[in-house]
DNA sequence: CGTTTTTGACCGGCGC
DNA sequence: GCGCCGGTCAAAAACG
């Protein structure tokens, strides 16, 4: 469990929200997020304090089980140990359902801005 | 055109 | 059994 200041944080992993309810203690909605790999089932959610709202924390569950290959440089230290995957240069966008790996994440990266 | 976000509905556990 | 509470689903919108 690590805090941050900044709510959309790349960890160096794709994420994809799937749900947002308000909880009873803050006042501020918590995020459902999910890692964007078909082998990695991977959640998080992300909530603000709710003293200061610009401290956010972000409570992980569960292991993630493939290399990451991401171009933006991990910001939590913890991640650095994940092996480097080989660069994937043509790939059609519904091949990321068959993607064990998650080797096809970093090349969606170039694709996207943020969310 | 494909994927992600949004948002209310839905579901399951728990306490009463 | 019922309602609260927290977590998930899914359909449509939004985005690049």
């Amino acid at each position: 469990m690590t805090r941050t200041e900044i709510d959309h944080l790349d960890d160096g992993y794709r994420w994809r929200k799937y749900g947002q309810k308000a909880v009873k203690n803050s006042h501020f909605p918590r995020g459902y997020y999910k890692c964007t790999s078909a082998s990695c089932n991977v959640k998080k959610r992300i909530e603000r304090c709710m003293s200061d709202p610009s401290y956010v924390v972000t409570t992980y569950e569960g292991q993630h089980t493939h290399p990451v290959n991401s171009n933006s440089t991990p910001l939590i230290p913890s991640f650095n140990h994940l092996q480097t995957a080989p660069t994937i240069t043509n790939t059609s966008p519904a091949m990321l359902k068959l993607d064990q790996g998650g080797l096809l994440q970093d090349m969606m990266f170039y694709h996207q801005q943020h969310h």
